[in-house]
DNA sequence: GTCTATATTGTGATAGAC
DNA sequence: GTCTATCACAATATAGAC
């Protein structure tokens, strides 16, 4: 769909994501919101009360839309190893796409904890069933001993990391090369998987 | 050193960097950071011509203090197990005591790149030393085969990663048990190396 | 160096015509 | 629904006394 074909509604919450993502709460400008749109500030206050609220609706939809598909992977019946495959190559994916969401949300969580959390409550992330799956391969001694919740942070860490902090990556690592990065990035999607499960496996 | 004892203009840094860190740029108020010091806005001008200024003082001090260090171990003739364990709890350690670093760093990165690369720039961070040691590892057959910059990016993913998401890590993970998050933490000193050399080690 | 008072500019928000 | 014009206030910055 061309951006023309938006209703005004649509276009005002495409450009201020836009701006949000890439200025933040404090640092977006409603006229530039309403520059981005191809409106004029008013008609951004006729259809969100305030900024704020605005700012709301960006935020809930970018976050929501993509992390209840992806965690209820997590929930579901599927051998360990595969389901970390899956897991982690689908997020890289999704992140790849959405560049911008981890750096935005995790800054909007610094900032204002309170509001994010709330959101994420109603979304309602359960990891239960992943850790108790963990927990039940390390009795049965079939994976190396650890803490499920190292595994589902490191397991974040080293998906959505790369993403948070590209800039400076790509500067140290990979001397500005941007498609070098994006084929780094890509490789991910089997790498870390692979680092993670080789961290798993038992010696033979 | 107590607080009183300090002069005027390191009162005013230190107020300063409680505030940008906690609001950030935008959502910092000079008048916020003078009631902090216990001074007047006017003051802030005179010592710092401008709230620019005054951050670029801030965050040049609060980054670099803490990432030459401990970086330049990277670059030492240690063995590279014993190294990828004395970075990774020494840089945990490091972010324990000054949690609030990641996450103001990665936003004012994504916020105005140019600003930070150019910092870095002047610190001047090679890991090429570290890279060529994995390199020269895995061509041994010592070790798994593996991206150095794979390594690298996990390293640093896991080791910063839990403080910039802290606020939803309590929440989904710790149910707002602070307590046990933060013993989380000082466990990661030595789980996070043991992670990675689990998944570098040759099975035998 | 430090203060009070004030200037100046920004910006979110509203009123009212069309 | 959309616009122009304007309000009200907040925030950075400066002037000038002490």
């Amino acid at each position: 769909m061309a951006k023309e074909d938006l209703n005004t509604e649509q276009k005002i919450l495409l450009a201020a994501k836009k701006i949000f993502v890439e200025k933040g709460l404090e640092g977006a400008r409603m006229q530039e919101i309403a520059d981005e749109a191809g409106i004029n500030k008013a008609l951004l206050h006729y259809y969100f009360r305030s900024k704020d609220k605005l700012f709301d609706g960006v935020f809930k939809e970018a976050f929501a839309s993509l992390l209840p598909s992806i965690l209820s992977l997590l929930k579901q019946d599927i051998p360990l190893f595969e389901k970390i495959r899956l897991f982690t190559s689908q997020y890289i994916e999704i992140f790849k796409e959405n560049h911008y969401i981890p750096g935005f949300v995790l800054h909007e969580l610094n900032r204002n904890p309170k509001r994010i959390i709330d959101l994420i409550s109603t979304v309602g992330i359960k990891p239960e069933i992943f850790m108790k799956q963990v927990e039940e391969e390390v009795e049965k001694g079939t994976i190396q001993p650890i803490d499920p919740r190292d595994l589902i942070v490191n397991m974040l860490a080293m998906c959505i990391f790369p993403f948070v902090a590209a800039p400076i990556l790509k500067n140290i690592i990979f001397n500005k090369d941007e498609e070098a990065f994006a084929l780094f990035i890509d490789e991910r999607k089997k790498t870390v998987p692979q680092f993670i499960i080789n961290s798993l496996k038992k010696n033979v």
